[in-house]
RNA sequence: CGGGAUGUGGCUCAGUUUGGUAGAGCGCCUGCUUCGGGAGUAGGAGGCCGCAGGUUCGAAUCCUGUCAUCCCGACCA
């Protein structure tokens, strides 16, 4: 490809409206434009990106046994009514109707249409295990589309749906896309950690991971651990608890006054105590109850796990005026002592505590000496606080540390939740009526895409892995008036190509400084330059974009050397 | 959905307070000079000032409505 007739409108200046820096660079870069809010075209070059990715999640998915085929994304109403989420999924879905009035969804994932298809052609355990999969646009009616590619309402995402026989086939089939994934995203070249993950509302049985491509700016917290390979998602993360129960002798329960004291710093300052010596109490509303959730006053409450445990999606902090009509008190003197009216969910921790302080709910009051199992008794002590840096790992009991990702996959085993509102049955071996137990797996390829720049770039630009490089080298003439400089360039940008390497010429006739600066921007990893040396000496230069380092190597044999590099780089990324 | 902000050539922005008929830099086109890290120079093209109403002799500027976009929060298979 000649830059002269590529269209790649690379930008000077930082677009207004791009905040994360892949969002500039792709901006920047000429790779996307922006058709609407979270709505993009993928130019040239960052449809090549694509691509490439895509292409390493086929070959992926088709080395598990995956079958590739196309879903509509225009999908009718009534099978969303059917599994139920035509109305949970609420303002998220796009829905269009058709001139006849019938109602329509763009699909945001495809559970429906795929076990729609499944239900009506398997019958027999001996079609299981299926694996069938799909690589589309995909909408969701996001309520603040941002960031860019990472966040749009049309993305790129490959799904897998998987179909078993039983839980065991199940496992089999969980296994086998998790080591995809490991692959396809060691093949992009990127730096990821499948974590443990909460299954949130796409509710289904079993586990579940996501594969997060280690970032600052990413949008997911996780901790992992230092000693074994522990990894999740702080939503799920399980908190140990080491500490042995105090040996502290019971004190008498006593009541104080703390005028104006309603938070968890004020109240220790106040009681000259520290914040582990406090039980905070959370008053939360579901749709049917209010509970009341307590941690240890250090400790921060993980909303996820008490949804969880509560068995609900809607949880909020309760108002001030339920607050009040529970406690008889303003708010920040909500204790459990004496609570009537409220489910009482204590984290473990808590049961631990010995003298503990808690509010009076009694406006201006707080209680001290407060023992848990003498003073009150929790309804439920279940874990429901939220895991930090330096607290110990679950499984070896080693430190964790905390980082963070951006998610660009999940695997999930699905268990019979679609099987059983769409009724995909089969026959198994004894002639009995089953229903299958599904699997489903996603990658956002557009994120993926996104996130490689997030973790792969410089104050010049990207920083392309070459696995997923638009193209893998960009030779630049220095100048193109100098016909003997041209010809030497095009002489070995065309001899790159018939050795099969993909390759760009900047032809433009344009000052060095300009195609370095743009060569940097869109970040090819290979740069060739071809200017006087190659005249005088029969050299030309080769720069590699991510370590800046040079290696000038003789014309004759620079396009051996430019493809070692490549199919080096590119094997190593290679499991 | 709540809060905040912004819409002026392709991009970044000034002009709006105090109404008088639209500017700069970059980019683009042409010529000349330049040519190893975003050149210089001369000339040129390009704008329903987001949209719709209103006020006014006159509106980018004031008023009302509306749409879009961005940020923070809530939310998010």
């Amino acid at each position: 490809m000649r830059v002269s007739e590529l269209l790649a409108p690379t930008l000077r200046e930082v677009p207004a409206e791009a905040e994360v820096i892949s969002h500039v660079l792709m901006f920047r870069a000429g790779l996307i434009r922006k058709a609407a809010s979270g709505v993009y075209i993928y130019l040239p070059l960052g449809y090549r990106v694509m691509k490439k990715v895509m292409q390493i999640v086929r070959e992926e998915m088709d080395k598990k046994g995956g079958q590739e085929l196309m879903l509509p994304i225009i999908q009718p109403a009534e099978l969303w009514m059917e599994s139920g989420r035509w109305d949970v999924y609420g303002d998220e879905l796009f829905r269009l109707k058709d001139r006849h009035g019938r109602e329509f969804a763009l699909g945001p994932t495809h559970e429906e249409i795929i076990t729609d298809l499944v239900r009506g052609e398997v019958r027999s355990y001996k079609q299981l295990p299926l694996l069938l999969y799909q690589i589309q646009n995909k909408y969701r009616d996001e309520r603040r589309p941002r960031f860019g590619l990472m966040r749009g309402r049309e993305f790129i995402m490959k799904d897998l749906y998987s179909f078993d026989k039983d839980d065991a086939s199940l496992d089999v089939s969980y296994r086998k896309m998790y080591e995809a994934y490991s692959r396809i995203f060691t093949r992009c070249g990127l730096k990821y950690r499948p974590v443990e993950a909460d299954p949130g509302a796409i509710g289904g049985s079993g586990g579940t991971h996501e594969f997060m491509v280690m970032a600052d700016s990413g949008e997911a917290a996780i901790v992992y651990c230092h000693n074994c390979n522990y990894a999740a998602n702080v939503e799920k993360a399980e908190a140990v608890v080491t500490d042995a129960p105090s040996g502290e002798d019971m004190l008498a329960l006593q009541e104080v006054s703390t005028p104006g004291v309603r938070t968890i710093a004020n109240l220790a300052e106040f009681l000259n105590t520290g914040a582990d010596r406090l039980i905070k109490a959370l008053v939360y509303q579901t749709e049917v109850e209010t509970v009341v959730a307590l941690v240890r006053g250090d400790r921060e409450l993980n909303e996820i796990k008490l949804q969880n445990v509560l068995g609900t999606q809607q949880l909020f902090m309760a108002d001030e005026r339920t607050v009040t009509d529970l406690t008889g008190a303003a708010t920040g003197y909500a204790g459990p002592v004496n609570l009537k009216g409220a489910r009482i969910i204590a984290d473990k921790e808590v049961t631990l505590m010995r003298n503990a302080v808690t509010g009076a709910n009694k406006t201006d009051a707080h209680l001290i000496n407060v023992n848990p199992g003498r003073d009150f008794t929790p309804d439920e002590v279940v874990d429901i606080r939220l895991v930090r840096a330096g607290e110990p790992c679950p499984r070896c009991l080693g430190e964790l540390v905390e980082a963070r990702g951006i998610e660009v996959g999940q695997v999930f085993k699905l268990g019979t939740k679609y099987s059983k509102a769409l009724g995909a049955k089969f026959l198994d071996e004894n002639g009995r009526e089953q229903l299958m137990v599904m699997g489903c797996y996603g990658i956002g390829v557009s994120r993926t895409v996104a996130a490689a720049i997030e973790q792969n770039h410089d104050n010049d630009g990207i920083i392309w892995p070459m696995p997923i490089a638009p193209y893998h080298v960009i030779v630049v003439p220095v100048s193109t008036k100098d016909e003997e400089q041209m010809k030497l360039a095009l002489n070995l940008y065309d001899s790159l190509r018939e050795a099969g390497i993909e390759v760009v010429i900047d032809d433009r006739n344009e000052r060095p400084g300009v195609k370095f600066k743009d060569a940097d921007l869109i970040g090819y990893p290979l740069r060739v330059v071809v200017g006087s040396k190659a005249l005088e000496e029969g050299t030309v230069e080769i720069k590699y974009r991510r370590n800046g380092n040079v290696h000038t190597v003789k014309l004759e044999g620079a396009v051996q050397f430019i493809k070692k590099i490549v199919e080096d780089e590119i094997a190593e990324h290679t499991p």
